[in-house]
DNA sequence: TGACAAGTCAGACGGCGCGTCTTATATTCA
DNA sequence: TGAATATAAGACGCGCCGTCTGACTTGTCA
């Protein structure tokens, strides 16, 4: 099976800013991120954007001058692999113990099956 | 609220030992971690539980010459702790929403409520 | 008692990932 | 052509993690 992508903390934010905003250029990443950010951020949003392609969560297109950016992920698969992490080390692998962990702080569980 | 405990793999590795096998000294917790292990991984051991108090995870007692170790967490609260943070970055806390990630790989959903 | 084995403790090390930043190069347009 | 804007590649510092070394303490037994 493939395996379970992971995406730091930085990284997620880049990532949070595209889901709203689909396609965006750095310019426009930067300007969100680190609002009057100077060249340094705007090679930061850079550097994350090279990352986050390496690690197949994004789509770079060519547009004129500039590049075009799009998530090829959505938030579910992220926090599906990373609960399946979490199950690894904790449970050998078995999703359901980790119900019983959910479901002390949630109130709406049986809505939601 | 207090923080949650962050805990790694290798210092995890010593939990999952303590947790079996309750009061422990570092030679046994070793001798089950690293078989044949010379004294170089007895202090990688030992410095793992030296962390591991300082996270609060584990009590250190003396008993004769010897340090004897016990867990003072256990899996569950890590677990619930590991949730939360995944919950704080992906879904702003709420944990509901990481319940529908869950179930489709859990099959016994239903039973655990 | 003195020497030796066994344990403790503090600290240093290399490696790596992360976020950041610098510099050099390419592209577009007035 | 020159100025503005973008890209691309790489280096930097820091912190964490797992490991390892060495000096010190504690108990045991001839």
């Amino acid at each position: 099976m493939r395996d379970p992508i992971q995406v730091t903390e930085a990284e997620l934010a880049v990532l949070r800013v595209l889901w709203k905003r689909q396609p965006a250029t750095v310019r426009e990443l930067t300007d969100r991120l680190y609002p009057g950010g100077d060249t340094a951020h705007y090679a930061t949003v850079q550097k994350l954007l090279d990352r986050l392609q390496a690690k197949g969560c994004v789509d770079r297109r060519r547009e004129g001058r500039a590049n075009v950016f799009t998530a090829v992920v959505d938030r579910g698969r992220l926090i599906a692999d990373r609960l399946r992490l979490v199950a690894d080390q904790f449970t050998g692998g078995a999703l359901a113990p980790l119900l019983s962990h959910l479901v002390s702080g949630a109130e709406l569980s049986r809505d939601d099956i």
